[in-house]
DNA sequence: TCGTCCGCTTGACATTTATCAAGTGAGCCT
DNA sequence: AGGCTCACTTGATAAATGTCAAGCGGACGA
């Protein structure tokens, strides 16, 4: 693996502050590769071989039951996904798919359990991040269970605006998905957005503008132990 | 605190494996606690003071949002709850209160941050302990998101009769409880009892009869990606 | 034993959400 | 430019779920 990518990785809070000879290590049986978009990287129940780590692009974390699928979340550069598997080496509980030209990190999961046994600055960090990843989760458990299709809708609008700094802004991702992520059809979504426009929400293809932000919030009611995904 | 608490407490998994000093120091904060019926313990936004030992009776980690509430989790002996809080030292995002009589371990968190830090072996207890249960909340995030809410009591009766070890059993919670955490009104839940019933369910009070598993099982479609709560 | 309380159940109805089918429109290839 | 594709939208309808109000029945205390 090249050096850049390796120092890119080693940016990663989750890797920063480990002994240089581990991560050396780690990096060993390590490879960066490139996907094309729509590619399935894993699928749930497969073992956990690999922890991988989103260097570009932007990946699909999803789950199916039944002939129904759900999409969970989506991975951003740079940070890792399926950790809590690696390190319990247990099966995927999630796939992934690239939803556009991304490189990936792939990192043998036995080489992360065999250096978090040794490194304890890697053992802490992986504790942060665990911890952070379940308190994600807790928060979307929160948004499923105690929000309408509607408010959750307008939730996610104003965490959209508060990322892009700004009341005018594009949707990140395909409205098919945007309505997956939130528990609802696509249709249920559309309707929704049609819901939002009395309390000042503009749409126009991709593009959002919130025109009355005070009204929009009072019916939103944000939280931040709900909507804060930074804390 | 007496020894034999303590024993309990080291008994635990996550301190099983940790230096006898750093579990003595651990426990030099820590006191127990015996609480009466329905106590709250902490509220959701409190900074973590503490992290929590159940040693016996139950707690209900539960949540609210806008006059709305839900019951996110039941926690039992001997485990601990608000780990990733505590670690993190970030507010709590869920509230607790016992269920029954309950006597709890309270450790400050502070201590187990610096102890966590030091010991590597409660380090990779914590890894565990973390990995686990955002895992658990994974599940329970795709049981809401792909599932009706009959086909999640189905789910669930099965998970009960599993660990019952019998096709006959009690619940172990109030319907309306049963009802928030599933996701559903009480009364949603009481039609959805019967709506079991040409599936072999047969209710009376808070018991339980599957009389066709087969029958159940087919209607449910259990996975273990979902209901096998040990992976 | 008789009330009373409280959780559960039931029925009627409203709301929310999903489903199915048909349309619209932007992007894109030829 | 024409025509195709594909996501999205819209309308009609159905199903799932929630709300409100009333009733039932076991547990418990007087």
């Amino acid at each position: 693996m090249s050096e850049s990518y390796k120092e890119e990785i080693r940016n990663l809070t989750l890797f920063a502050n480990m002994d240089e000879t581990n991560f050396r290590a780690l990096m060993r049986g390590a490879y960066v590769q490139n996907f094309p978009p729509r590619i399935d990287l894993i699928r749930e129940n497969e073992p956990p071989d690999f922890l991988h780590v989103v260097l570009s692009g932007s990946v699909d974390l999803f789950s199916a039951w039944n002939g129904r699928e759900t999409s969970m979340a989506t991975v951003r550069p740079v940070s890792t996904f399926i950790l809590a598997a690696c390190v319990r080496n247990l099966p995927y509980l999630m796939s992934a798919r690239t939803l556009e030209k991304s490189r990936i990190a792939l990192i043998p999961s036995q080489d992360v359990r065999a250096v978090f046994a040794e490194d304890s600055a890697f053992a802490q960090a992986i504790v942060a991040e665990l911890a952070q990843c379940y308190r994600a989760v807790v928060k979307n458990t929160k948004d499923l269970k105690l929000r309408t299709s509607l408010e959750r809708l307008a939730n996610y609008l104003l965490r959209q605006k508060e990322r892009a700094g700004s009341l005018e802004f594009d949707l990140t991702m395909e409205k098919r998905r945007l309505a997956s992520f939130l528990g609802m059809t696509p249709e249920n979504l559309s309707r929704a957005f049609k819901g939002l426009e009395p309390y000042g929400v503009k749409v126009a293809q991709n593009h959002i503008v919130i025109t009355d932000l005070e009204d929009l919030t009072r019916y939103a009611k944000p939280n931040p132990l709900i909507d804060d995904y930074s804390a």
